[in-house]
DNA sequence: GCCGTTTTCGGCCCGACTGTTTTCAGTCG
């Protein structure tokens, strides 16, 4: 995509002005205009064609001329005379933990260091105290930053930091001291990856929260043990820093590092404007440091103007004007979900019986589910036959329970000509039918659009599930006009699914947005293989909140009759 | 480099911590 290319373009321009010593506001200009750019929904060739460049905010005369040079030369001379100055592998010492760009181009200018190995070879032999400003200790931290680097960079599935969060604060919970327990940061946004956790605790008396912290199960190594601050690293590799902060100070401080840092600018900018200081604490009006708020999250907003922001929507992605015309939406919750549409019993690849599943979800509260078995040419599809008796079983089935309603369904493969799996005849003996892909995700753009759309013409079909198909930090999705197939599902009343598996995510919360913004119904499925899968519910209404969804934009909110009515709407094209 | 209901120039988010320093620069979240 031209789009990322253009912002990690702007980005090397920023990183490698920083390394010089450029005016830091003028490098964060770059990169603010950077992730303007990645928010784009419109191809950045478009903007260009039609010149509306400076219309997109962060970006002026100057970054658009370089940005137009860009599109239409595939260069920039500035960029290039840059590189000639500073070496781009320069851009890695960023990276290191306690090594900024001051330090980078110390070392480059000194002593000619252009890679991390050469840096740490030099660090080794104690050549780096010598340096202006530096000394043992710096050059001890920059080892361990190394060191750090290389074995914990990566970053965490969103179930795996959620997992070690919720065990922290059961533990923590059994203190009488710890009054109340935050997971803060982008937990909490419910991004779809996590680089650390952060935890905030509102106590008088932090001593013994930090304690029984640094002494839990599963630690590998402690950082850092204060009473402000405590940071610690668990055995499979996720950082993981509580603060202790006084209740009076509780609202402030979760907002606070809740972040995201984008937000929080925007929001302290909104502040100096109001004659209002944000800070951990607080806010304060000035002069006079005026204490106005700060016990809640509620009143922190409140004090600026603004009506309370939920977590996943603090991406300064209009958020805060939206806070201010008091138009922020009502969005889905894990309670309005009233059943899982995308699930796999041990018919297929799952590991359980349908019985089971039913139980399970019954105890989660839903009011029906759909078994949704994959079909033939997955080597442990079900065969047409097989199909036929399992749809005669759940009948029976539904007649000797009561609890949950079970729907029939199937997860039907789309080929790569953009046809079915299975044939129609059988299709429409399910009550729902997802289709998607499995198999050659390697095709052309165009070719992938085409096979997606041609399945979407059958209006057997009532769910396209994990429409780009990819694994987080495994297999990047595949090439798809994803926004002719979001317009193309609000036309023929179709719905997308956001698969709430946290290895797929997918939709993303972006192309979610897009969704309501077009008008295309979604479907929160947990593509359960297991009863434990069920829970990952959570993570898709995550990312449902962050693409600004409310329980009228997903179908499986829908009250069961509500939601066959759906069904048959989108088979019949009338209600 | 961007931007304007104080401004087309002079601002630009805020505080803590660390290590190197005799008062501060660099880095971080």
């Amino acid at each position: 995509m031209q789009n990322e290319k253009v912002a990690e373009m702007l980005e090397e321009l920023g990183d490698l002005k920083e390394i010089i010593g450029e005016n830091p506001f003028k490098v964060r200009a770059y990169r603010r205009a950077a992730e303007a750019i990645r928010r784009l929904n419109t191809p950045i060739e478009e903007i260009v064609r039609e010149g509306k460049l400076s219309e997109i905010e962060g970006i002026g005369a100057s970054l658009a001329a370089k940005i137009t040079e860009f599109v239409k030369t595939g260069k920039v001379k500035e960029l290039e005379e840059l590189r000639s100055k500073v070496p781009p592998s320069l851009r890695a010492f960023l990276e290191i933990p306690d090594m900024g760009p001051r330090t980078a181009w110390l070392v480059y200018e000194r002593l000619g260091i252009t890679t991390i190995e050469e840096l740490e070879k030099a660090a080794r032999e104690g050549k780096l105290r010598h340096l202006p400003g530096m000394g043992p200790k710096k050059e001890e931290n920059i080892l361990r930053g190394i060191q750090l680097l290389r074995t914990t960079a990566q970053r965490f599935r969103l179930d795996v930091a959620w997992k070690t969060a919720d065990y922290i604060t059961s533990e923590l919970k059994q203190l009488p001291e710890a009054k109340l327990i935050l997971p803060a940061g982008s937990l909490r946004r419910m991004k779809e990856t996590i680089g650390d956790v952060d935890i905030l605790v509102a106590t008088t008396n932090p001593e013994p929260v930090m304690d029984k912290f640094v002494s839990l199960d599963g630690i590998r190594d402690v950082l850092a043990k204060g009473t402000t601050k405590s940071s610690v690293l668990f055995e499979h590799g996720l950082q993981v820093d509580v603060r202790a902060v006084p209740p009076e100070s509780f609202g402030a401080a979760a907002q606070y590092f809740t972040g995201s840092k984008d937000h929080n600018i925007s929001l302290r900018e909104r502040g100096i404007k109001l004659g209002l200081k944000i800070n951990e604490y607080g806010v304060f009006r000035e002069p006079a440091d005026e204490k106005i708020a700060g016990e809640t999250e509620e009143g922190v907003y409140q004090a600026l103007g603004l009506v309370w922001i939920p977590p996943e929507l603090r991406e300064n992605r209009g958020e805060i004007e939206a806070a201010e015309r008091n138009e922020i939406p009502t969005l889905v919750e894990l309670s309005d979900i009233r059943g899982d549409l995308h699930i796999h019993s041990n018919w297929s690849d799952g590991s359980e019986t349908i019985e089971a599943l039913a139980e399970a979800a019954s105890q989660l509260g839903y009011e029906y589910i759909a078994i949704t078995d994959h079909s033939p040419p997955m080597g442990w599809g079900v065969k047409p036959d097989d199909f036929k008796r399992q749809i005669d079983y759940i009948r029976k089935l539904n007649e000797r329970i009561d609890e949950i309603a079970i729907l029939t369904g199937v997860e039907v493969d789309i080929l790569p000509d953009g046809s079915l799996a299975l044939e129609d005849g059988l299709l429409k003996e399910f009550d729902v039918v997802i289709a998607s892909v499995h198999s050659q995700m390697r095709m052309p753009k165009e070719k992938m659009t085409e096979r997606i759309l041609r399945a979407m013409e059958n209006r057997l079909v009532h769910i396209i599930a994990h429409p780009t198909g990819r694994l987080i930090g495994q297999r990047e999705p595949y090439e798809v006009d994803i926004e002719l197939i979001i317009k193309r599902a609000a036309q023929e009343g179709i719905a997308l699914e956001i698969n709430a598996s946290p290895e797929r995510l997918d939709l993303k919360d972006e192309h979610a947005r897009m969704c309501k913004e077009y008008g295309a119904p979604v479907m929160i499925g947990t593509d359960a293989h297991a009863i434990v899968h069920l829970e990952f519910m959570r993570y898709g209404v995550g990312t449902a909140r962050r693409g600004w969804l409310e329980p009228k934009d997903v179908i499986n909110t829908l009250p069961l009759k509500k939601l066959l009515s759906f069904l048959k709407q989108r088979r019949t094209g009338r209600l």
